[in-house]
DNA sequence: CTGAAAGCGCTTACAG
DNA sequence: CTGAAAGCGCTTACAG
């Protein structure tokens, strides 16, 4: 394998200078810059990142910690986050927890030997042990899309309050009384928050929660089907789907009881199912600027590995409802 | 930072002993061992794995290359590769080229510089090149769906001339005889034999292909609908959507078109959309076992790692058509 | 079963 | 603008 010695010794200059040159630092005469890069060509010349990582104690490798990669929410934030690392010259290391917080230890740990620079991290759960793991071993840490606990980081997230208020709001103004939560995990700030803007909204209407209409259970399709079924019994008029997954679950339901969107029973979401979904019908939904939250998290993740004492910032993007076929008057009691 | 040297000193053993422990590599006393295990959590010892690879020429690494991270069909495929290298103890890195073959070529080169012992490559175009700068410089690597042209390697890929004949033939058989085929893009494999499978079927059937019913495009969802509005005019009784995405914008078509499936026109299509793809109508499919290809092509990699001179070889796993209500008899002619 | 020495391919820190 | 020397944190190759 060619070195950077080889480079040198070819181009007749001392392998500092062949350094210099791939690395654009430092002062290097024209004529010299070429015979360097000339030779290096001619050798075909790999530079080997693992030496110049382990001397310089950069890898110029980010990582993103998702919690499910077959949610098209996450890729959307993942080419966001591409985008702007590959821009700045970072690689981008994608990690997949599917919602479990002992997988996400795993990655953590595996990212730490590695040395990446900095992580993006969506937690699996609120705890912060594995952000108070990167943080002792100085490595970068933006916390994406939900909150944990005790911790003071970089957050970067959509409203969650906000849209569910939005989406709930829209629907008690159609005349719903009857609208069911299918919200996420118990334990995340996400469900949290769906469920509060939720409560505010129905609350601003003059309603009071049911416990009944509230469920909590996962991001899946297999949840939202399930949490379904057990809520057909309640006669809901309306349904509060917390996010797209979930929503497609509810969907299959509705379908399969032979119920109609929206002269039965209305449908509103957190989060679209874009283009190849062809989703019948059209949903009613709340939109997060996926894109624009991965490459915000990107950027504010760069900000700090070059001012590693900032203080820790929350930046909440704003969201936008988008009201479409899924949405009517609730039916006239029977 | 904390270094092996910090661990030895602690555990009263030289650094060398703590490499063995740390690796499991050669023989350790279990007391000697303990102590050493010991000393390094109490040091929150984290090892330094840039060091590790860089000495030892092994970075238990492999890449992913894919071209559309935001089709099911490919992350299905990433965690078949996930599953089987990292019960392996290998990390995964993955690419999205967007069937760019320039951005192919970046990530290729930052793979080289990163010494991954290893790559997966869906090949963004028949052009051999970045396999044959791989193979140059010993890096393992295996094709996966599509072929390339003058280079021999491992490829794993799903049977699309038997898949294309099935779905073509499916349709043949209810009576269709103007079936349109909306392919992929021209120069890669898979289009070309699915192309071919579709041809022989139709010739099966005694039908002559129509070169206006063929339509070569991209892997979009823009794309099926670009090629479904050119095709409208020639009044195809069934559609071949080479691809999930295809079959979404040739869907959008249909609709809009006012044409109902199967009444009006069939719908046949290449790779399944899962779950919480609400799609309606349900569509009759080639099914392409992408999890388990994602396996094979993970575990013909390290088999390779392992016996860099095996000779090069070829895998085609068969696919499975599944009859769904998207296709029935066509329409009487007007 | 354990260790002392050398070296992987770069960059850092210092000179000139 | 260019270079000689040292060293990053491990593992290899050899000894005992």
């Amino acid at each position: 394998m060619t070195t950077i010695r080889d480079v040198a010794k070819r181009a007749g200059v001392a392998p500092i200078t062949v350094s210099r040159v791939l690395n654009n630092a430092g002062y290097v005469r024209p004529e010299t810059r070429q015979r360097v890069e000339q030779a290096a060509a001619e050798l075909h010349y790999v530079p080997n990142m693992l030496a110049h990582s382990f001397r310089s104690h950069r890898t110029n490798t980010l990582a993103l910690v998702v919690t499910d990669i077959t949610n098209p929410f996450w890729t959307t934030v993942a080419r966001g986050v591409e985008d702007v690392a590959s821009a700045a010259g970072f690689s981008v290391f994608f990690c997949n927890t599917d919602e479990n917080e002992a997988k996400q230890g795993q990655y953590i740990a595996a990212l730490l030997r590695r040395r990446v620079d900095g992580v993006l991290l969506a937690p699996a759960s609120s705890n912060g042990a594995d952000v108070h793991a990167l943080q002792r071993q100085r490595v970068g840490v933006v916390v994406l899309d939900r909150r944990i606990e005790g911790v003071a980081v970089d957050i970067v997230r959509g409203d969650s309050v906000d849209g569910a208020f939005q989406l709930v709001h829209h629907l008690t103004g159609l005349g719903h009384r009857r609208i069911a939560l299918l919200a996420g995990p118990a334990g995340l700030s996400v469900s949290q928050e769906r469920a509060a803007g939720y409560e505010q909204a129905l609350r601003a209407a003059g309603l009071t929660p049911e416990p009944a209409l509230l469920r909590f259970g996962a991001f899946t399709v297999a949840s939202g089907y399930a949490m379904m079924r057990d809520l057909l019994a309640h006669r809901p008029t309306a349904i509060f789907a917390a996010n797209n997954f979930i929503a497609a679950g509810a969907l299959t339901v509705i379908r399969e009881a032979g119920l109609r969107t929206p002269e039965d029973i209305s449908v509103v979401v957190f989060d679209d199912l874009p283009d190849p979904y062809v989703t019948a019908p059209v949903l009613t939904v709340v939109v997060q600027p996926a894109y624009a939250l991965g490459r915000a998290a990107a950027a504010r993740l760069l900000t700090r590995l070059q001012q590693p004492d900032l203080p820790p910032h929350e930046l909440v993007l704003p969201v936008q409802m988008i009201v479409r076929s899924s949405t009517a008057a609730p039916p006239p009691p029977a």
